[in-house]
RNA sequence: GCUGUUGUAGCUCAGGGGUAGAGCACUUCCUUGGUAAGGAAGAGGUCGGCAGUUCAAUUCUGCUCAACAGCUCCA
């Protein structure tokens, strides 16, 4: 008997019936074979000592492969946990994944105080059993007998799992002196395992719930070879360098005080050049667009939030109303900019003629976030959104999303961010009290996004249950230096604060029509984004961006007359930052000095550009570009400038 | 909010039961120097805050505030 197995080339082989995918590495060369961590069988990931009895299609996973690589790390965890219970007899264990980095597991040490002073000794036993080449053994039990094991051995959090496992579907995975219950599958052996580092140690509530007991959940990650955890940790390093809060001090963008208060960011001058640089880009793409500028207040009256339906969603987690002394009226910072718009929207009469009316405005809101949940710039209390708010009759809705979408992607586009994620997050359908509006609403808005995206033949991610109370939404995520996942922009379709509000528009039937509404940012907020800019270009700028665009460095004092006079110039001609170094120093260092301000153009004047009346223009980065009149400096940054 | 770690000069950090140290930055002076750190001197700290133990606390203990990592949450 035997069986078809295809490859991912699309050849066919054929192998005797319960041939392992082992077995077919093997008869294709012994070096792939020596690198096979597991195996994709139709679709599954499986043990590469797995006997196959169908025709199949088959792909043998390497380190090179994700899933492969997240097989290893897994298995790492085994080995994590047997290195534990072998130091610590009588530690108990949660779970153990896999993760996008390496792997972690939740363990009860009991009484055993652990902490990083340990990591060395749990490094060394790793690797000390991994040595052994302990094949992973795959066995399955009874529900009963798994119970009656783990009963034994006191672990109570793996006889939690137990009861949602169904009898007849449990498999137990050993290697060396250590089972552990698990649905694998596993790499062949320990000896995979070369290199491995325990990368941090914080708590973590047995099933994600802070009524349950905090573990210690260790992460950790291993690799095949030494060499790759030493560049994975020379990786880490470079991108703790671009962490926004970090440059976000040595450029002196911004700064938090204690005084001030947790989450509320202090932009310096060069930070607020920086965060207006965007926004006069965004006014001019949102004027373009159609879109019309609009201010409101701080703060607006409880009353307000009541008919928005924020607050008897939120009201208890904001901050505390503000009353007024004499009327005890209550007053609340505003968390939201869309209560303001409709009401200036409401203000005037509306035709069907004027729709869509475009109200943006970068306002800044309040919102009260716990505050083991601040993060830099990413996550603040303060923070300002590039907020707007489309007002459309509902024909016009998808159109107006699609604008949306494209107006997006073109500002992503003009500020690098090519490597953003999108997720649409939709109602959950078990859950549908949690949401304010009708099913047919929810269906038609939902609808609206999802064939949106379609039609922009955009790749997205679809969560159920992550929709804002009043409406389903189309998200943007960029990632940080460390790999974390932020949203940015969002477009979310709102049936709801219309009908709130009581919107209307009068339509050609002479009749009151209830207008829709998109909420959107493009940014998110000015706080986040800018975070992620520093993160992703490293403080390094575009020329348009830039808060300094250029330093005029004179080689001695002599020249500073002369450097005062083509300062004069430039910002007259070209209205933008530029500044003076006339420190009593060596030109080397001024240089140094601008180099790691990260300042675009470095303009030196000495006795030879007096004479001739240049400048030697010097680009960051670049180095000299020799030398130039003042005109044709400004014809050359003014053309480089435009975005 | 929960768990853990941390908090010393403007910044980065060392130290440690007997009232503090480095580098950079800052101030003054010397130097007038042509492409990534010229030299000297000086000033600067209630060792996050509050209590306790002690002859003595910045150091030990407790509480508190903040930052960091993670968990939970997230408009």
């Amino acid at each position: 008997m035997t069986i078809k197995i295809t490859l991912p080339d699309g050849s066919v082989r054929e192998y005797p019936k319960g041939s392992t995918s082992m077995e077919v590495a093997l008869s294709i060369s012994e070096g792939l074979a020596r690198n096979v961590l597991a195996a994709n069988l139709n679709g599954t990931t499986v043990d590469s000592s797995l006997p196959i009895h169908a025709d199949s299609k088959l792909e043998l996973l390497t380190w090179n492969d994700t899933d492969g690589k997240s097989t290893f790390w897994h298995s790492s965890a085994h080995l994590l946990a047997e290195a534990l219970e072998s130091l610590y007899p009588g530690t108990k264990f949660g779970i153990g994944p896999a993760i996008e980095t390496g792997f972690y597991y939740d363990v009860d040490f009991g009484e055993v105080e652990f902490n990083q002073d340990h990591f060395k000794k749990l490094e060394d036993k790793i690797l000390e059993l991994a040595r052994l080449k302990s094949e992973f053994k795959r066995q399955s039990v009874s529900k009963l007998d798994a119970i009656d094991y783990f009963n034994t051995k006191g672990d109570e959090y793996k006889l939690d799992l137990l009861q949602n496992l169904e009898d007849g579907k449990i498999t137990f995975y050993t290697q060396g002196n250590f089972t552990d219950l698990c649905r694998g599958p596993h790499i062949p052996n320990t000896g995979f395992i070369k290199a491995v580092k325990i990368m941090n140690i914080a708590g973590a509530y047995w099933r994600g719930d802070e009524k349950n007991k905090m573990l210690t959940r260790l992460y950790a990650v291993t690799f095949p070879k030494q060499k790759e955890l030493d560049d994975y940790l020379v990786l880490l390093e470079e991108a703790k360098k671009r962490d926004h809060r970090k440059l976000g001090k040595e450029l002196d963008l911004f700064y938090f005080d204690e005084e001030v208060g947790m989450g509320l960011p202090l932009w310096a001058p060069k930070g607020e050049a920086l965060r207006q640089n965007l926004i006069e880009f965004l006014k001019k793409i949102q004027r373009k667009a159609g879109y019309q500028h609009v201010a409101s207040p701080h703060i607006g009256k409880k009353e307000l939030y009541i008919t928005s339906g924020h607050y008897a969603k939120y009201g208890q987690d904001a901050y505390q109303p503000i009353r007024t002394p004499d009327e005890n009226e209550e007053f609340f910072l505003k968390p939201m900019n869309c209560p303001h718009h409709c009401k200036i929207y409401a203000a005037k009469l509306k035709s069907y003629k004027d729709l869509p009316v475009k109200y943006a405005e970068f306002g800044t809101v309040y919102r009260y976030e716990q505050h083991g949940e601040l993060h830099g710039l990413t996550r603040v209390r303060g923070f300002t959104q590039d907020d707007a708010h489309i007002y459309c009759r509902p024909d016009q809705l998808k159109e107006e999303f699609l604008k949306v979408v494209d107006l997006v992607n073109l500002v992503y586009s003009k500020l690098g961010f090519s490597e953003f994620k999108t997720q649409i997050s939709l109602r959950d359908p078990n859950n549908k009290e949690k949401y304010l509006g009708t099913d047919q609403m929810w269906d038609l808005a939902e609808k609206a996004i999802v064939e949106a995206t379609q039609e922009r033949g955009m790749k997205t991610t679809t969560k159920e249950g992550e929709a804002a109370f009043y409406g389903p939404k189309l998200d943007f995520m960029v990632r940080d230096a460390i790999g974390r996942k932020w949203q940015i922009g969002t477009i979310q379709v709102d049936y709801m604060m219309p009908e709130n509000f009581d919107l209307t528009y009068i339509g050609s039937d002479n009749q009151k029509h209830r207008p829709v509404m998109i909420h959107r940012a493009l940014f998110g907020s000015m706080e986040r984004f800018i975070a992620l800019l520093i993160e992703n270009t490293g403080g390094q700028f575009p020329l348009w961006l830039a808060p300094v665009k250029a330093i005029i460095l004179p080689i001695s004092d002599k020249f500073d007359d002369y450097a005062k006079k083509v300062a004069d110039q430039l910002s007259d001609i070209l209205d933008v930052p530029i500044e003076l170094d006339l420190r009593n120093e060596k030109i080397g260092r001024k240089i140094r000095d601008a180099e790691i301000s990260k300042i675009p153009y470095m303009l030196v004047v000495g006795e030879k550009e007096q004479n001739e009346e240049t400048i030697q223009v010097r680009k960051k980065h670049e180095g000299d570009l020799g030398s130039q009149t003042v005109d044709e400096f400004i014809a050359m940054f003014s053309e480089e400038v435009k975005v």
